[in-house]
DNA sequence: GGCCGTTTGCGTTTGTGAACACAAACCCTT
DNA sequence: AAGGGTTTGTGTTCACAAACGCAAACGGCC
């Protein structure tokens, strides 16, 4: 059976819930509570979990250690995961020195830029490498995920390499839609865009006023 | 008529597409090459535009500049907008360094911090201010985005301080699942929940070794 | 100037995901 | 041990968004 990517892409997002839970030494929580805290309805949890088994008990809730182990499991956050970071600028740079990945179980072990000035730089213990070397590096050493920071102009290319390196899974910070085969999966994070939708909101809802009534 | 979040979502694309294309000297597109571009159908886009006017021209296409024009000017993208940035730590400095904002008519006109150690120092010409001169600083110079980054566990404090001072657009890199009244709209951006999801797909598909059989 | 190929705009159909609601199951109290 | 109050899991209903398909409109060519 498939599982449609809207409900893998909540999973996520009870983890990080059941973990902040268990660190309030919470034992058991319901759908109710939980759906409260994430702004989602307790049904669609229940709906959600529901795709990978029974993990609950009536009248009780759910147990917060197992659920989120179960969680966990699912979703492949009890291993590491290597990933191989292309761009050194100054976005590549923020994202070596990002504390966010390590504690979750991902971490940069090659970095690449096709910028020679660059290569052999050492930033954070990773020493900056040429990014022609891409192929080889990744055949000595594989990773699960690769990460891209370089200008648009040249993503699409840095990304058909890493495809063609049996990269399966891209977190994109260029801002182009990049296009991948099948069986491949890619996540952009793109502030800009962000930015871009919420001004549409912005710009047509009109503040109230509450204490000045609209004047002419 | 109220149009789904899911076209407004869509629309800075169309917009980035058509900037490149203009870019390239292109004169007209059609629905069809546009959405090849982007990976969407080209009903998708056609049905997307209708919501605001009728911008094309029957067995032509559409005027990239003239298209161009109306999303920018139906996102709000014809004119600057203000934001203030909460949490000057790693993260936060290299938001501040990012250059993606400024060509797109978003500039970052302030910066607070919690930290008194911090406060007072200069970045980029942006001196950090003390975190309680929220309010203040915000009433004398408004803007229109609140830029989060702060930890977890004041998040939720900093958004409820920023929705108070009459802040209707926030951009969230804290991990949290943050609630705002409604008349505001927050987006989080969030690298890790993305790899989350990613690695459930990895875990469960097993990668094809074209060369080598399955060996036991 | 008329005809043909192309492309838009949009009414209609299809598909998918969210919400609802209820039976079954569980705990706790008495 | 029995009953009441909860909460899960899930079949069903509802809502919304994507895709389809066609008439109308346009440009270019002969």
């Amino acid at each position: 059976m498939e599982i449609p990517s809207v409900v893998i892409d909540r999973l996520p997002l009870y983890s990080r819930a059941l973990s902040s839970l268990e660190a309030e030494g919470r034992e058991v929580v319901s759908s109710q509570e939980l759906g409260t805290r994430l702004g989602v309805t307790p049904a669609q949890i229940r709906k959600d979990l529901s795709y990978f088994g029974r993990f609950g008990k009536q009248g009780r809730g759910y147990n917060v250690r197992k659920l989120l182990e179960e969680l966990r499991r699912i979703l492949g956050l009890d291993r590491q995961w290597r990933m191989a970071l292309v761009g050194v600028g100054r976005l590549g740079r923020a994202i070596i020195g990002y504390e966010g990945f390590g504690p979750q179980g991902f971490r940069i072990i090659a970095a690449f830029d096709v910028d020679p000035s660059r290569v052999g730089e050492q930033i954070d213990g990773l020493t900056i490498r040429d990014a022609r070397e891409i192929a080889g590096a990744l055949a000595r050493e594989p990773v699960d995920v690769g990460i891209v920071a370089v200008p648009a102009e040249i993503a699409q290319d840095v990304i058909d390499t890493l495809v063609g390196c049996g990269v399966r899974a891209i977190l994109n910070y260029a801002p182009i839609a990049a296009r991948v085969p099948r069986g491949v999966y890619i996540k952009r994070i793109e502030p800009v865009l962000a930015l871009q939708s919420m001004t549409y909101h912005l710009k047509n809802e009109v503040r109230p006023t509450p204490s000045a009534p609209a004047g002419g």
